[in-house]
DNA sequence: TCTTGTTAGATTGTCGACAATCTGATTGTC
DNA sequence: GACAATCAGATTGTCGACAATCTAACAAGA
């Protein structure tokens, strides 16, 4: 008996590839907040047809990153302060959470698995891909939820995940900015394979205060010049 | 200047009364979990063509109450105990941090509001109406998720209900026994009325604790007789 | 008997066309 | 000129039909 781990096959319906598609155009930056999907035009540019492309628009509705208004138009989501800072303090909760899920079931694997994704991290950071940087450092920090053994969890944070990697492109979009040179999550990977909980869970939550205060800065400025009137 | 405020008029698409008509189905056990969904019967019993169907369909996929293999078909998610498990200790993180944040907000309406949902409750008591009891137990317990002015919290709440609900319901529809008489919620509510957060972030964890309890011994006990083999 | 190839039926995925609705420009009226 | 009514164009919502894929039954061969 041969056993072998086949991972599963691909998804080859259109739906699942637009829906891909649009996704990375929306967390990249390539699609604006609040611009407006035009079903016929990205239809055509994407040489199929409507129902898939609807469907496919559906499904990010649901996952928060578009939303629609009946016989108006389906756009990508404004981003406001708020959100942001609403993200923020969420997430502070569910890390504490996480990490302390996780924790009594860190193993070798674990270990390698943490080290890999530090590394992808480092070596984006080296190439100066700014994009490629947001999302291996969230991959890195994701690892703890895939770690938890709770698939609500899991999914609720991945659902956070799409608009903080949106919320973070937006940002450096913005301010052309080299990447910040020194390794800041150095100490959160130690923390990690170490002894002490509480440090770790208290390390993540100051780590995120940082990153988010930027993002902060960043978006109450963008809101002191709102393109339409409330 | 008439200062009037309206209620956002119903949304006119098939698509948004499918939504509704197919998660009252799931949540109230009508679809049973696993449960295939025939698109053509469907959308002919609705007298609706397939587009809005599958598209209410995509939504509910992302919800988390369906779940969809490619050219296989669409079906009511599973409910494993793991699930249940998941989904309870997550809410017990959840309900924290919406009490904390809903604490200092509490003013007169929210007690009022508080006070018209603990009503609802006790009625549905009275009425020995199950499906409705579960429903305004859930709204009860919302309400600190709506007060606590974080969006993304809230939409987190309302994906976990969803499954809550149907957990509750199949439980219900399984051992179809008189509703609790005594009301469990009395000491909640006073608690949120009251100064002691910590007092009162104490019982909704201890509150809901005796809730799931049942659940999940009802859950294992599906798991003892699989309908299929792993 | 077991395995493999074939085939018919059913079901899902996709398409192009039509219907319903919105937007804004234009016209007519006061 | 201001305002309401009308209308054309564009866009979204829905429909019925066709294509791609799966399932299960059956036949053929080792």
């Amino acid at each position: 008996m041969v056993k072998t781990d086949f991972s599963p096959i691909a998804d080859t319906t259109r739906r699942a590839e637009i829906v891909a598609l649009l996704r990375r155009a929306i967390l990249t930056g390539q699609l604006e907040p609040g611009q407006k999907l035009n079903e016929l035009r990205i239809s055509e540019q994407m040489r199929v047809s409507r129902a898939p492309l609807r469907e496919a628009m559906r499904e990010l509705v649901q996952e928060g990153l578009l939303t629609s208004i009946p016989y108006a138009g389906t756009f990508v989501i404004d981003v406001t302060a708020k959100d942001i800072d609403d993200a923020y303090s969420l997430n502070q909760v569910l890390d504490e959470f996480a990490i302390e899920r996780t924790w009594p079931l860190r193993d070798q694997r674990f270990f390698d698995e943490l080290d890999r994704r530090h590394e992808a991290v480092k070596q984006a950071t080296r190439n100066l891909d700014t994009t490629r940087q947001i999302e291996t450092a969230l991959q890195l920090h994701g690892l703890i939820y895939e770690w938890a053994d709770n698939s609500v969890l899991l999914e609720t944070w991945q659902r956070l995940t799409s608009r903080l990697q949106m919320y973070f492109a937006l940002h450096q979009h913005a301010r052309n900015e080299p990447v910040p040179a020194e390794d800041v999550h150095e100490t959160y990977v130690q923390l990690m394979k170490g002894t002490d909980m509480r440090a770790a869970q208290r390390h993540a939550r100051e780590h995120i205060h940082l990153d988010f205060e930027q993002l902060l800065s960043y978006a109450r400025g963008l809101e002191q010049r709102p393109s339409r009137g409330a």
